[in-house]
DNA sequence: CGCTAATCGAGACGGTACGTCTTGTCTTGGC
DNA sequence: GCCAAGACAAGACGTACCGTCTCGATTAGCG
């Protein structure tokens, strides 16, 4: 039977499910409608039809709420390709990933996120450990998957040139703000490519 | 003469330069103090001994004061080197640029400001404008002097070659704060080099 | 039989005894070390280790609580002597009221009560009918008697002289807070004996 | 001109008397509306169309608030009368104080903020030295009178009269909440009349 | 040399959000 | 059926800043 779908108001077995998801969910509505500014506290416990405190008995602030939806929302949105040929899932991760920056609602909500770790360290300690961690490995997992396919040498420094790979995406995304092309993940793609897979030919005599 | 020194209360022939020093210094005193969040118009008119009203006279919030705070003291810190030869020039400048962006006061106001330019896209617009183009001209010289020299092939994309430069060190200063070390910037020179000196090599078959 | 006299967590055979005396014990603990505004229903809870719904069961707010807790301890506290004499009885009785109002934890509660009937007058009505009858009674049996006695004549206002009589206690208890002395009400008995014993004399022609 | 009426916000000058008393004329209708516990500074604020933290600027609390606006109010409503003849003065007083205390705004203040001294000592030490003792000393003004026109004997207790006097109307008004006739005050002044008129005659012998 | 106009410090104003506290209701599982 | 535990919606608390305003003093150039 339907037994825990029953609508409750607290009991001592722990936080109501229903609270807990319509906080969420407030929280990513009102950064997409109105910006970092006009998510706050007071505005998320109103329009998730929810007291104040209860917001505050689970998480410590805005940033705590929005890391949580982040997590809730990201696993599924960025899940790297895996085709078995590094040369088709490169260029595609980093298209996925650009297009999650930078037209989703997801990627406002870790744009707003990044933003908050630059002003306050303490919370970008907690939101590295909590989340970024999990996403560098996420990008990772195409180099790794080569390496262990033997596509890649395995002495390369996976966690170095995935960096230099995402890098210029992020600096796009946070401080240019320009578009990003397919033609220009591509091009990424590519020449990191050509650079680790001939490394040991024509490169040799410099 | 010392004339415009004389603190002054007001007159009809424009603003106190006593009082924009003070409220230049405050802020920025302020955010190496306190954090972003300790930045606050009253906050700052206090600790300049200026009334709220003459800050607002002059600036439209704290970031305001932040962006005039922080061009005041860039265009000294972060002069690219020209010793006409790219491969002393390249890996100087990106060292130089990773250290002022991870180490000095500079670097924390730029990190305020590039935080709020993602929480408040008119706020990004204005300091694009205002201070990113500008320092992206700057990023660039290493390379289009390179170019006017015959170092580089005329016909390379510099705008592009730069961001997969200095993509990196933004990405790790504002995502994933790890240090930066000079081999890490050495590295990228050092292959951007050898991937442009030898690409019509035996990558030409691509 | 001792049976319920056990410490228990629920039966089903009626309200916990001891629970009953924890909560009226702590709703009169806290009131005497913090004042009326430092009892509260989860405080009183708290401090009886009792569940806060176990209070609101039995009583509707704290007010309630204390009136249970005035109505235990009062009765004894002021029970008015009876010498078989006004003269002796009159006086001893108003210090002790007196004295009882001013100097003693139930005075301290019945203070607090009679200003909570002035904020809620719905409060107000229950408190005078379950309380305030009784304890006017109370003051009345002194005059009463004497009226029995044949002390003092049986056409007598019983009700009005006590008025007279108490109210310049309760004025300086509850609106001058001022010391009531011994020579204070020896003086309101002695000058109500004289005003009464003597009324049917010179007075008459008036 | 009407200079000193301008609608201002705020300058360096001083408070806004419009603010002033917009709030003291909230205070009084949420009391007289809703109760002592319908009036909170949220409230007030909110009615008197001002930030609530002018209230605060301005006064500690709900309390203080109320205190004001019932001095302001009760000069006015409470004016002994001078007819030059204590047997008139004296009853018309006594009527005057019962109806200002149990059937007026006013009364309603005054027994919000007398329960208020009793559940907060603080307070009442505060109110009586603010407004108490004013108005005993106009609860005084028909004796004093009386005996500076050589009515009352000079020799007197004049404030232990009065208690005497106005005690029982508080008693009745605070704590059994009976309705005060006009018969109930004129006997009271008229034994009062009796007594110290006729004290050295027949009252002698006893 | 006095008038005029812009700026100055000061600070009260109407607001909004903060994070905390208490109220009274509800739900659960143990006894 | 009562109990301890505690989450819940509601809403007031008192504080901090926001951005606007008014005021009287100060100061420079114009008439």
């Amino acid at each position: 039977m339907a037994d825990t779908e029953r609508r409750h108001h607290g009991n001592r077995h722990g936080r109501s499910e229903a609270a807990r998801q319509a906080v969420l969910q407030a929280a990513d509505d009102l950064l997409a409608e109105k910006g970092f500014a006009g998510v706050t506290m007071e505005g998320i416990a109103a329009r998730a039809g929810v007291a104040k405190q209860t917001v505050y008995r689970w998480w410590s602030g805005k940033t705590a709420v929005l890391v949580d939806a982040l997590v809730e929302d990201l696993a599924e949105d960025l899940t790297p390709p895996d085709h078995g040929l590094l040369a088709l899932d490169l260029p595609a991760y980093l298209a996925q990933l650009a297009h999650v920056l930078s037209a989703t609602d997801t990627g406002a909500v870790f744009k707003a996120l990044i933003a908050q770790a630059q002003h306050d360290p303490a919370f970008g300690a907690g939101f590295r450990a909590r989340y970024l961690d999990e996403q560098r490995r996420r990008d990772r997992l195409p180099l790794e998957r080569a390496v262990a396919r033997g596509e890649l040498p395995a002495g390369i420094d996976v966690a170095a040139e995935t960096d230099r790979l995402v890098g210029p995406l992020y600096y796009r995304v946070l401080v240019t703000d320009e578009p990003i092309g397919r033609d220009y993940t591509d091009r990424l793609a590519h020449d990191f490519l050509d650079r680790v897979l001939h490394e040991r030919g024509p490169a040799a005599p410099r």
